[in-house]
DNA sequence: GTCTATAAGAAGATAGAC
DNA sequence: GTCTATCTTCTTATAGAC
């Protein structure tokens, strides 16, 4: 990796354990293995910096649509594979999900930057509700809108469908960038949440709220 | 309020707005309305200052017990109120404690302060999971124990149970904490999740869980 | 591109008058 | 307890040699 590059690794690093405050230029250099002088040569500033890094981010957001976003901006073509899931699929890739959010590098140590700096800032604010609630919520939502089209998912209230599933996920991840420790747990629990999820929403035989209405429709 | 506290009471708000490294304290002494140096004469320094903030916190929260607690540390006095609650008291509940931990002005500029700091400093980050995410799932979690007993609520995991109760509250929440403007949206959202979470989860006639229950029996 | 030396400025904290 | 003046330290950033 080049120095320029390696600069950026390094800060992003330092800000998301620290903050873009208490972090020195000097001490970005020497992790780099030089001087703070010389990194003047690779960027204007420290803000020159901070800035390469949302850049950059930006730039990975897009090119990987997200994780949450699964397969990427394509609802419907998503929306296909999900048709015919079992449960254990489901889980399958609500762990691969999660795992991805949770030990992508890059992601991670930007989503506590972001954490950190989000009130400094109302842009990176924005970015952060984004990223980590509108733009997941809405393509959740719409993947289980074309699951419920499909006949996978109840014909519930969408939105709130939605917020039953991603906001645990949400949760967990926020117990994990703070305690890295209890991830076995959360992974744990993520399953028991995808399981009773699907208890409660899914369309199979077991399904909750379709023998709910089969039993109120009977009883009139 | 005397200048002590109202020192404390500033310092608050800026800490929340800006981050401690990024509020000056001549910024802090202008707000009170006295000069830089006159508030050494209040608290040792800058830093003090912080720590005072914290102590505070820590007496306000044992005093209060945390407004997610509901009335106080006492679960099964609680449930005792719980056990013959209808919808619409549910949801007054929700939106009562919902509003409370947005609209208290203390509760929430610390929430924020805590957000920014909490990965300075690990006694902050531990300070920061056990207020608004064991402390609240761990006492819900007993309360709907409790009301499972009671038969009020299914007798379902109820870990995962009350992981679907708060989180949405607590994603909820983190969306209000960040963009003030979607208060009123984010409190039809409360309302609809309190609603169909009754629904899927609570013993009444309309009884999801129930219902399949009894729609599976018969089955047999 | 990296270094040493250093300028420039900011922010925390103190001294001492009132 | 509050003020003005000032000290001290720390940090960013530049100058200029190599």
């Amino acid at each position: 990796m080049d120095t320029k590059q390696r600069i950026l690794d390094e800060a992003l690093t330092l800000f998301s354990e620290k903050g873009y405050a208490n972090v020195f230029v000097a001490d970005i250099a020497e992790r780099v293995g030089i001087k703070a002088p010389s990194l003047y040569k690779h960027y204007k500033n420290k803000q020159a910096i901070f800035d390469a890094i949302i850049e950059e981010m930006n730039r990975r957001f897009l090119e990987e649509a997200g994780a949450l976003q699964i397969s990427g901006a394509n609802a419907e073509q998503d929306a296909e594979i999900y048709q015919h899931i079992s449960e254990e699929q489901l889980i399958t890739l609500g762990n691969n999900l999660f795992l991805y959010f949770l030990h992508d590098d890059y992601t991670r140590r930007f989503r506590k930057m972001l954490t950190i700096e989000q009130f400094h800032d109302k842009k990176l604010a924005a970015a952060y509700m984004k990223q980590y609630v509108d733009d997941p919520l809405s393509y959740q939502g719409m993947l289980f809108d074309l699951m419920v089209s499909a006949g996978v998912l109840q014909a519930e209230n969408v939105e709130i469908m939605t917020l039953h599933f991603y906001a645990p996920i949400y949760l967990l991840l926020t117990i994990c960038d703070r305690e890295p420790a209890r991830e076995e747990e959360a992974l744990k629990t993520m399953e028991a949440h995808i399981r009773q999820f699907n208890k409660l929403y899914g369309r199979d035989e077991n399904s909750i709220l379709d023998n709910k209405k089969r039993a109120r429709s009977k009883r009139k």
